[in-house]
DNA sequence: AATAATTTTTAGACTTATCTAAATTTGTTT
DNA sequence: AAACAAATTTAGATAAGTCTAAAAATTATT
């Protein structure tokens, strides 16, 4: 049996070590589980004799296959919650990450399948991020960061790395949504602002925002 | 803030209490909790404490109307869930509950009046059991078990009492859901067993059959 | 290479929910 | 009213997950 706090670690662990590619320290584990480091140490000794990572003392630690296969699964579910919240639902995607926080640890195959079955296989989520299916695998968006845009180029903006209510919100507020088409007009080397034109208006974003948007060339 | 526990033990006593009415003995709620006593009598101290029930030593439990409220929007969590499985996730009757025990814990508001919305303000479960609405009341329905059913009147099936697998399964593979008509043609001393006329079949059914079953008359 | 700073682990304590075993209270018989 | 039986509570332990404070290992700096 695997415990919600359990879940939780493993895919704090995956999201910080780039998909279940790299090495992970202690520190980081407890900073994004919002706890002190002695207790991510309990935990991953616990996830190791579990055999969901791979830890030596001070070493910092790496999922096993079966760790990144528990990961992927609740990803699945996180964002499948998320879609059915805001296509059913009418939340807004600044609202169903809270909630898809605990959804995402119900136990049911039939559950996952049928809702996957119901919102018709979707491959992405509210924020831009891919729905990994049944066997695990992500379909993988060809996606650049604002910043490093080129100018004069037509893109559609795709995806968000912050999902927090506060960066969702600005965009809503700024006319910027998951297909807008975004032109980047200036990009100003003293404070790595970007003046970026928009449907109707021109706007300039900081470094902050044009670092958390993701593009696609159209 | 009420832990998932504290909920299912004010759940469990409202059951147990005739929706609240009634004072329930501690060993009653281990029953129905499957633990023992001296756990549950630790929990009814915490609940009394939370001003959840009210509570004197060696004379049972009543829940507050704090605890019945708590209990009441559990239930109606649970029941909408069970609907929404069935109705949109293609589950069958007899396998809602289990998901649902765990769904009923998500915390949202948002969450729970969107999908009542989403189903189209359900007033009754997959069994047969009222909803209750977001002020907590129920619709009542005038039902009467089969066993106490008249010989020759018409009837429709409208709930059950016994929502076990092994029970739902048994109305399924003798042709019984909510909305089945059905007649009394005898109902036999000896053994209390009823006969029963459905649409092509008569069948005999047992007593504990006909205690769990809920009839109105048409 | 020695020392200092940082990171990580250990030790011991706390909370929630559970258990077993013993003690207490209540209810039922004689 | 005393004795017995049943129900309930208390006492003391355990496991999961957390904390603080101290010890140990690693890394960085001189
Ligand atoms: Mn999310
Ligand atoms: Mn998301
Ligand atoms: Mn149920
Ligand atoms: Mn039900």
């Amino acid at each position: 049996m695997i415990t919600l706090t359990e879940e939780n670690y493993i895919k704090a662990i995956y999201h910080l070590s780039n998909n279940g590619t790299e090495n992970v320290n202690t520190n980081a584990i407890a900073e994004a589980m919002s706890t002190k480091a002695s207790s991510a140490t309990d935990m991953i000794k616990k996830l190791s004799e579990k055999n969901y990572a791979d830890y030596k003392k001070y070493q910092g630690v790496t999922l096993t296959e079966k760790g990144k296969r528990v990961a992927v699964n609740i990803i699945r579910k996180h964002r499948l919650w998320e879609v059915f919240l805001v296509e059913k639902l009418n939340f807004t995607w600044d609202e169903v990450h809270e909630v898809a926080e605990h959804l995402e640890h119900i136990k049911s195959d039939k559950l996952i399948d049928e809702l996957d079955a119901f919102l018709e296989h979707p491959t992405h989520d509210p924020h831009g991020d891919p729905i990994p299916d049944k066997n695990g695998n992500f379909q993988h968006i060809d996606k650049i960061v604002l910043a490093k845009a080129n100018i004069g180029v037509a893109y559609k903006c795709v995806g968000v790395d912050d999902t927090s209510t506060a960066f969702l919100q600005y965009l809503d507020s700024n006319g910027i949504a998951l297909g807008t088409m975004i032109t980047v007009i200036h990009k100003e080397p003293y404070d790595n602002s970007v003046k970026i034109q928009l449907k109707d208006t021109e706007i300039v974003v900081s470094q902050s925002v044009a670092k958390n948007l993701y593009l696609k060339k159209v």
